[in-house]
DNA sequence: GTCTATAGGAAGATAGAC
DNA sequence: GTCTATCTTCCTATAGAC
């Protein structure tokens, strides 16, 4: 194999540990199929890596980042507000739909941490960083398009990350599509309603009724 | 050790795979550490499974059968509709706070289900279990306590089985307790929302504002 | 039905040549 | 830095006596 400096085999082999978990399960990725994914054998990976929970340490802190920037990346302005949180959902949505692997690499990764002595703090960063993320699109978001909120921001922001959360679980082991969109539906009114604009209105319809804007 | 029919043996073995379980996670309950808790030998073990899988599948259909009955439990009749909705959810929650390990060790089930094949079926059929339970019980407060819904029975069901799924893993990471109060009394808000009482009126309050109920 | 003893395999980690 | 070969440990499952 073609040597390479330290930090580029590690990158390597932390993508190739998360292919194998979303493909097969945190369980089922072992040192030696993880090394046959990235290609390098099993003392390249003890050279990078002191051990299996460094890599997973490696793993979950990648794992939290591209979590991170799919949320991100959910909210983009439109024209209202009610539309711009119901597209948002739908964004994030339309990631779990596309890669429910890697979504559901994410629940076992916390479970592993939670339950490794001394890696909790590795769960709770993750879950720290997912309500950090939506409390700044919170406030960004508020820049952009002035409303006031009837809960705390980071209260609504929490919420949102554990519904979401829950939803997505829920969405992965019964998938039935039809109601999921009737509940983000549902989600978009309620969160909308917890908004008020400027001139004093709220800005959603208030009864649950129409099919997703289109976008 | 003494004899006992195959059926009660069974039992004994499943509730201490459950012990263990909830204690060191599901990884490292080995059919090993579940004997010495149970008490008896591995060859006992044997006799009454034909393997691990085998009790595992026991040990989820206990498992979840233990959640229906904590979720059943959790709604009493109050007052008001809105003090039913709150109550239930508090009593819910203080389950979750005395028994963490307990509810960690359903998500640890539910992602063992999903990832070895020709299990996935008891992951479905433990949602399908939780949202039919949900859905039951609001047709069962609706007889005592006529009223209307804004939307679907079934889709109330499901977001409620989600949305308390999310927010119970959110709680066993991060574990706030004054958030996740917070958040009860924001989704009392909403789902109370949702209904109708015979009246037209709404039953909820419209503002989050108030504290938790008193009981 | 329950026991002790062990088969048989797969895991993480290491040794030492190159 | 990378290789092959091996150590050590722990697992599930079985064999066969009682």
């Amino acid at each position: 194999m073609a040597r390479m400096p330290s930090a580029e085999r590690r990158r390597q082999l932390t993508e190739a540990a998360i292919r194998v978990m979303a493909r097969d399960g945190v369980a089922r990725a072992t040192t030696r199929s993880i090394c046959a994914e990235a290609g390098v054998s099993l003392s390249v990976f003890h050279y990078c890596f002191d051990s299996k929970q460094a890599l997973l340490e490696s793993v979950i802190a990648a794992i939290t980042e591209h979590g991170i920037t799919v949320a991100r990346e959910a909210i983009r302005p439109r024209a209202t507000l009610r539309e711009t949180i119901r597209a948002g959902f739908q964004a994030y949505w339309d990631h779990v739909a596309a890669n429910p692997g890697e979504h559901m690499l994410t629940y076992e990764l916390t479970q592993y941490a939670l339950r490794r002595p001394g890696f909790e703090h590795l769960a709770r960063r993750q879950y720290e960083l997912y309500c950090d993320t939506y409390t700044e699109l919170i406030e960004q978001l508020r820049l952009l398009m002035p409303f006031e909120l009837r809960v705390p921001a980071h209260v609504l922001a929490r919420y949102l990350a554990a519904m979401t959360d829950g939803l997505t679980l829920n969405h992965l082991v019964l998938g039935d599509t039809a109601v999921s969109a009737a509940i983000l539906d549902m989600i978009t009114d309620h969160v909308a309603g917890l908004t008020e604009t400027a001139d004093g209105d709220r800005a959603h319809a208030p009864e649950y009724a129409g099919p997703p804007l289109s976008v």
